[in-house]
DNA sequence: CAGTGGATGCTCT
DNA sequence: GAGCATCCACTGT
């Protein structure tokens, strides 16, 4: 299931490259996480984009190198996870919205307060409870400890649609999925 | 099920 | 002071 580790060279491309690829990749964090189910690409000519507006304290990790986490706050509560990706001086990123839980289980059930697997991960908020994901990750490397960041071995069903819970640049299809999957946080 | 609204904190205008 | 890349509880079918 789980191929070779994602390097920060892997993630000097454009988001819009890497997002749909990181659909079936691993994602761990201090041994927690499962496989990506669903993803959204951030570039810095979307008005949707935390980069569009130019860097600010807030998203200085974005616009840091490639193959880094970005964690920002949302709506007081909860925790996001972006995997940082840039063609050059581009600040893009990918937002983890979904995982398949395969690791950890039994923490991620105590971190969340829930039992059923389907409603751990299901969600970028909820994804970063599970694994314990706040702002002291904001700027880690993706391809050192205690991140693990692994590539499919075979090549998913992929559904796209539009992203969620933003008011803006609604109608870009950069939302990507296993197609099918349960895990995902609403059918597309 | 679908739709609504509250919690909550921080960033940027 | 508004608005937000969310989640959950609650309502009404």
């Amino acid at each position: 299931m789980a191929g070779e580790r994602l390097t920060r060279e892997y993630f000097a491309r454009s988001v819009h490259e890497i997002a749909p690829e990181l659909i079936g990749a691993t994602l761990l964090f201090g041994g927690v996480g499962g496989v990506i189910v669903e993803v959204e690409a951030y570039d810095q000519d979307d008005p949707a984009s935390h980069s569009f507006r130019g860097p600010t304290a807030r998203t200085a990790a974005m616009f840091g190198p490639p193959g880094h986490a970005y964690v920002y706050r949302s709506y007081g509560v909860h925790w996001c996870l972006n995997l940082v990706c840039s063609p050059g001086e581009r600040a893009e990123a990918a937002l983890v919205r979904a995982l398949e839980p395969t690791h950890g289980l039994e923490a991620m059930r105590e971190r969340r307060g829930v039992e059923a697997a389907r409603a751990l991960c299901s969600g970028p908020g909820k994804l970063c409870q599970a694994l314990g994901i706040t702002r002291a990750q904001d700027g880690l490397p993706l391809d050192e400890p205690p991140f693990e960041l692994l590539a499919r071995e075979s090549e998913p069903a992929l559904a796209v649609g539009t992203r969620i819970g933003i008011t803006r640049a609604v109608e870009q299809p950069w939302r990507y999925g296993f197609a099918g999957s349960p895990f995902l946080s609403r059918r597309f």
